[in-house]
This record gives structure tokens, C-alpha cells and sequence, in this order.
DNA sequence: TATTGTTATACTCTATAACTATA
DNA sequence: TATAGTTATAGAGTATAACAATA
């Protein structure tokens, strides 16, 4: 095993689409959360951060002002956030959950942390913690942020 | 550090999109083979097996029929593979790469690849190791299968 | 004029239900 | 009757381009 990058790229590539097909399937199965990923995810930037604006979530999360609205659209509808305009600078919208979207959030985030769990229960200790740690650094080249809490 | 099944699953449900948006948003941004993950994947499997039929590769990708069906419509259209009747049983189609798809997939693999390589650069040779065998690990998991060859 | 967001439009992905053709 | 695929339909995710409102 030379561990080149190259053979490291080979092998996130191969491995990461099965891993989220997994996630959504199992975000979806779930009923009474329902969730999609990107919903999901921006459901638990909202949780993070305080009243964050469009461009906030959508820079984080990675995805262009049109879609991110599209999906605020969305949880909006269904009553999981609220959008307001920011009385300091009117161009902006100010994002936060109700108090229906912190339960569903709550809710999802068990569910499918649950059956990951679950499926991961095969892995001894030392493998749990060498997928952690390898977690841990492809965050930092991915999210250019370091975890901001321990596991919720 | 405690290493648990939870904190395992939590790792890998905010890494594991991160990861996948960067891909997505690479091979789109290649204009030349501008492949979708799904088309990618599904190209790399035709390639990896021997005339599969549209139950083999949406079974391995875990896609329904129809999702499968209407993927290979695209890339037929695309002149990227082939779709033949079976001789054997009529019901069952062949699907087979096209010298085009062929040279699309090797491009594509290897911009996207290379993509990500750039970016694992920072990374240690320990880190690396780190990665690639976090990645084998969680390959038996979600993939049921082992690796199939080395990196191409 | 620059910034923040939304709307319009157009793809792809994805699923379920209903259908066709073959076995 | 059971199996392999396709078609019909619908909704979400995503992007680019064009627009409106505010600074």
C-alpha cells in the first residue's frame, strides 16, 4: 500500500456515494421526520448558528443563492423555519427554527444516527476509531471548519 | 475520546455530504465529460462488470428500475453505452460501454480524481493511511463488496 | 453601483403506479 | 403467474440568467 493521494481520492470516490445513498434512504424511510439531505443539513445549520442569513446558510452548506432559497422555500411551507427581514440591513433575511422544526431536527437526527449506529456495530473499537479520526481530518479539508460540538 | 457507535455515525453524517457536494460540483465544473454522480457511478460499474443487466447495476447502485431505466436512457442517448436485448432471455437487456464511454469514464475518473488528490495534499502520508483504510472499512459496510482492483 | 434575495426556466434524480413483453 | 423493463406522473434538488429591492 503506497497511500498515495491518488489512491486516497480512489477511495473516498468509491466510497462516499454508497455512504449517502445509505443516509438518504434511510432520511426518507423514516416518515415522520421525512427529511431530505440538503434539508436536513440546512435544518441543522439554522440549529447552529444564530439567526443566520440566505448567504450564510447557503455558503456553508455549499449550494447557490437560487437553491438554497428554493429549499428555504420549502421548510418554510412546512413550518420548520421562519424567514424575517433583518431590521438592520432590509436586503437580508434573517432564518430560524420553530419550535416544530427543532423536533422534527431532533427526531432525524436520532433516527438516522441510529441506523448508522446500527450498521456500524460490526466495527470493533480500534475501526470505530480510525473511522472517526479519518472523519476528523477530511473535515478539515471539506467543511474548512472543526467540529463545533460533541456528537448530538 | 470515547469511540462509541454514535459518535461514529454522527462523524460520517456531516462529513459524508461535504465530501459528496465537492465531487458533484468538480464533475460538473468539467465541461468536457460533465457527468452526475449517478452517471459516473453507473458508467463505473458497466465497466466493472461483464454485461450487466439493468437489475445488476440498479441493484449494486441501489436505485429502482425506473431511476436505473431512465439513467441509461441518458447515456444511451449520449451514445455513451449500449442497451441490447438478451439472447437467452428477451426480457433482460445487455448493457455494454461505448469506445466513447469508455474514454469519457477514464477522463472523468481521472479529472475528479485528480481534483481530489489536489486536495488531500496537505495530508500526511500517516493521514492518508488513515483515510484509505477508513475507507475500506466503511466499504464493507455500504458496499457488501471488497475492493475490485486496484486504483485506476 | 453593489449586494441580497427571489423568480423564471430547465435539467437531472428519484420514487410509485401502471403497463408491456417474455418466460 | 412471475419476472424484466419501460412509461407515466410527480416532486425535490440543482444551476444559470434575469429581475426587484435595498444600501
Amino acid at each position: 500500500m503506497k497511500a498515495s493521494t491518488d489512491e486516497c481520492a480512489h477511495a473516498i470516490l468509491e466510497v462516499a456515494p454508497a455512504i449517502m445513498r445509505t443516509i438518504r434512504t434511510e432520511m426518507r424511510r423514516h416518515r415522520t421526520s421525512d427529511l431530505s439531505v440538503p434539508q436536513f443539513r440546512t435544518l441543522a445549520f439554522i440549529d447552529n448558528h444564530e439567526g443566520p442569513s440566505l448567504s450564510d446558510v447557503a455558503g456553508h452548506i455549499g449550494l447557490t443563492l437560487p437553491s438554497m432559497s428554493k429549499i428555504v422555500d420549502g421548510l418554510v411551507a412546512r413550518k420548520l423555519i421562519t424567514r424575517e427581514i433583518a431590521s438592520a440591513d432590509r436586503r437580508r433575511i434573517t432564518l430560524a427554527l420553530t419550535s416544530r422544526g427543532q423536533t422534527l431536527l431532533t427526531a432525524a437526527r436520532g433516527a438516522t444516527k441510529a441506523c448508522l449506529a446500527e450498521m456500524l456495530q460490526s466495527l470493533s473499537l480500534t475501526d470505530r476509531t480510525l473511522v472517526i479520526n479519518a472523519m476528523e481530518t477530511l473535515r478539515l479539508i471539506f467543511l474548512q471548519q472543526p467540529a463545533n460540538t460533541a456528537a448530538r
